[in-house]
DNA sequence: TTTCCTGTTAGTGT
DNA sequence: AACACTAACAGGAA
């Protein structure tokens, strides 16, 4: 699933691939995933240079030469893969290719999303302040200016919340999913239904600490392949290896031994260990 | 065969 | 306001 890692890996790898390629043409397969009118959709895209690749969250954002963003966002199970001029992606995956970018060079781009959450939405470049702004995402994780004070404060925001569910909500901090919520309180030895206002102040600097850990190495990794994920080049992440408790119920914590167990918060699963992550300390 | 479950987030309901 | 729940979807597992 593209968390940060994911899209991050995506975005440094399409900066390199096609900053500066015009798009001469773009197939629409599944028009439900553009969030405007296909005509208007084509008529800004098309005759389009790329001059930018960013990312805010987990939303992709290229910059067009026309004054208008393109943001991508790749939900569950979307890629976005590169192919130069007369490469394909293998036919088992070519019926999920819904939108396909080609660009004056004759490569071409496929966002591919087999479950179909996926999006591309236009914005105008001067109003993409204003449009994040409105989102209320919260800080990027990995950013040097996000501190340890700034963790503290926007933790003290939602003293009720259960800690799992807080790292997950893109309004607290940006990027983190299901995969590395759970790996990040693993690190801390946090049980994901602790609620915030009974953290210990090590509990909380541990946290901190396994924010920018965690997905600096899955970030070096190019991320985790669970089920779905390609990164650019169509190539999987090397971090599932890594991965100490997510998708691991019932097998060994690599810790103490123990089985990891797995449970429903707020329709989400998590994944822990029970001893290594104690409810109560 | 059928039902359940998985991922993210916008939208709805309490 | 702040929280909980569900729909959107396909496909793999039970």
């Amino acid at each position: 699933m593209p968390e940060l890692p994911e899209v991050e890996t995506i975005r440094s790898q399409l900066e390199k691939l096609i900053v500066g390629k015009k798009i001469t043409k773009v197939d629409v397969g599944l028009p439900r995933m553009v969030k405007l009118s296909l005509d208007k959709f084509r008529k800004i895209v098309v005759g389009a240079k790329i001059e930018s690749i960013g990312r805010r969250a987990k939303i992709l954002i290229f910059g067009l030469s026309n004054g208008w963003s393109m943001l991508i966002h790749l939900k569950l199970s979307g890629r976005l893969i590169f192919r130069k001029k007369g490469e394909i992606l293998k036919d088992e995956d070519a019926k999920w290719n819904h939108l396909i970018y080609y660009f004056q060079d004759g490569s071409r781009l496929f966002h591919n999303d087999l479950r179909q959450f996926g999006y591309v939405k236009l914005i105008e470049t001067d109003k993409l302040a204003d449009f994040f702004k409105k989102e209320k995402l919260g800080p990027e994780p990995l950013k040097k200016y996000f501190t340890f004070e700034d963790f503290s404060a926007i933790l003290k925001r939602k003293p009720k919340a259960k800690i799992k569910q807080f790292l997950m909500d893109q309004q607290n901090i940006s990027g983190i999913g299901n995969i590395y919520s759970d790996e990040i309180l693993f690190f801390a030895g946090v049980h994901p239904l602790r609620k915030i206002s009974e953290l210990k102040p090590k509990e909380t600097k541990k946290t901190f600490q396994g924010i920018k850990k965690i997905l600096t190495e899955a970030l070096k990794l190019q991320g985790s392949s669970v089920d779905l994920y390609l990164n650019a080049l169509g190539k999987e992440g090397e971090y599932v290896p890594r991965l100490k408790v997510y998708g691991r119920e019932g097998e060994k914590c690599k810790k103490c031994g123990g089985a990891i167990q797995r449970l429903k918060i707020g329709g989400r699963s998590a994944h822990y260990c029970p001893s290594c992550q104690k409810v109560l300390n």
